[in-house]
DNA sequence: TTGTAAGCGTTATCAA
DNA sequence: TTGATAACGCTTACAA
């Protein structure tokens, strides 16, 4: 391993002249001694060693992003939602010069444990951590961005989308193509901040029309039988004829369901998810979406984590990205 | 922060009692004491910092997850397959009580770099780096395990799967269905090893079968017009009448031109894909791929890689996973 | 069973 | 513009 010191003999400087060298505090060093310094590190390949940089000046170019760890059956990365944003905040994070570790966390004493034990500059959470917010905040003395959260904490900052503003786009599409019995397709809303802004988005648009939502035409997400459930939905005297999921993830498990019960999409059953993945559009038939921008949601993540450790104290902000609609195919006119 | 000091001077010991307390050396300290400390250190709120560790023990309890980049548009976590194995690969590092960093490279230098400057103790590798894993292996001596290489060099730790297999299964599956003439979808095999041997497997049961593939039974990934293609394929007088591809990614994109287009799977086209992911079966109508288990694949890698960290001087292993055909809806009886 | 001393590679601080 | 020195929090090696 090749140390400063390694570079400083070979130099005759002391080490810390490289340290300013390789640190880049131009002015301090003259322009020779510094060129002939980069050439040396440069040849014996010197690499800083992040571990004693960490140790020394008590922060990392390290960066936390945590995931909510259900069950060790259940892999977090395997929602496509979960795994893009993650992708797109790696790319950023990366262009920051930082690095980046992948936690998953259960419960609330292991998010603290590896934030302090790596001495990270900042977090990300993905996904729910209402709950804890406030502890987290309280013991950890960084940067915390959190996302999509729904916290009655206050001084949070987050980075979220017009989650209500969609459910209002889902229900404006039905309605304007004729659509006057739908239903919903979700999780349990109560504990769950984005379902339930969604879902009262989406039926205040519906009550404004003299619409109402009936117990019955909410589907949970843990429902054992969803085809007889989207069958029992599309029949009677007074069938719904549309669906709108909380998640393009749910769509696609109604498609599939709709498929194997015999029921066209659109044609007997129309469908409106949520998110806009990639696989939205390859989907048959295409699926009409509330679209968020992942992309630009890892970008002011990121943005947001730098502005907050590069200065100190600024105030909470809570981003509110947009929402609009992915008109495809899978809502008929009726 | 609370430091092995900061406990010590509360118990009224040296801070290597703490030391050896916090690191479960039992017998090395008498159970009163070791009692005694380890609820000081609770109640304190101790937690070790990782760099200093990683400092003084020139090791790290970290692994490194390499993903290759190939340009900044491009998320590498939006591939499903990769984002599931990580997302298991994860899940088990953590079982293991490591912790993983995220590393997107785009060229060699920056693997080293990033490897060293945080002294890591492994690291999976996961896409293509057959062109670097000599160098690789040269400037780092940790454990480097690789997934899904072809690479020509011989001590390697590879963990992969019988793509060749793979590819003969899918044939196989065609003729047992009676198409006898079909098409490939995917990157150019050339340099690519894993859809090389997919291929190779598919095109050496045609060929005992005595069917050939011609040259414009190829499509290319990177088609500005693929369902032109497939449309193409499709018609004449000797029509295609199953198309593999490398790939389930793909041969969802093979369902939506083909959609467009107003062909029917598998009435027009039978598909095969290659993976298995999840989405495969929730796609209409749901697709017969070959099956690679990933979560499989994940545990075996950090087994392997544990193996590895914990014995020094372990022979090199290549393992091949088995692979099988997920027998759904998308290939047509002729 | 416990403690002392040195050192891991770097940065902060002060002095020259 | 440079250097000496003392940390940072921990582990290794050895001594008691």
């Amino acid at each position: 391993m090749v140390t400063l010191k390694d570079i400083a003999e070979k130099a005759g400087v002391s080490s810390m002249t490289v340290s300013r060298v390789m640190n880049g505090k131009t002015g301090t060093v003259s322009q020779q001694t510094s060129e002939r310094i980069k050439k040396i590190a440069q040849e014996m390949g010197y690499v800083p060693n992040s571990s004693a940089r960490a140790l020394a000046s008590r922060s990392s170019r390290l960066i936390a992003a945590l995931l909510q760890e259900y069950d060790e059956e259940r892999n977090p990365l395997e929602d496509s939602y979960t795994s893009c944003f993650l992708g797109e905040l790696a790319l950023q994070i990366k262009k920051e010069g930082y690095d980046l570790m992948l936690h998953y966390v259960k419960d609330y004493s292991e998010i603290t444990y590896s934030l302090k034990s790596w001495n990270v500059a900042g977090a990300v959470f993905i996904g729910m951590f209402d709950e804890s917010i406030r502890k987290l905040q309280e013991d950890n003395h960084i940067p915390l961005i959190f996302t999509d959260s729904y916290s009655s904490v206050r001084s949070i900052t987050n980075v979220g989308i017009d989650d209500y503003r969609g459910g209002e786009l889902a229900a404006e599409y039905f309605l304007k193509n004729g659509h006057r019995n739908v239903a919903f397709y979700g999780p349990e809303a109560l504990d769950n901040g984005v379902v339930m802004h969604r879902l009262r988005g989406f039926v205040s648009v519906l009550r404004k029309a003299g619409i109402s939502l009936p117990q019955e035409n909410f589907i949970n997400l843990g429902v054992k039988d969803l085809g007889g459930e989207l069958v029992r939905l599309c029949s009677g005297e007074n069938p719904v004829t549309g669906i709108f999921t909380t998640a393009d993830n749910c769509a696609y498990q109604v498609y599939s369901e709709a498929y194997r019960k015999g029921l066209r999409i659109p044609g007997d059953l129309s469908v409106i998810g949520f998110d806009d993945l990639s696989m939205s559009e390859l989907v048959t038939p295409p699926l009409t979406t509330v679209r968020q921008d992942i992309k630009k949601k890892a970008l002011v993540t990121c943005e947001l984590l730098m502005k907050n450790i590069n200065t100190a104290d600024r105030p909470a902000e809570n981003i509110v990205l947009n929402v609009s609609l992915s008109e495809r195919k899978s809502v008929q006119k009726l």
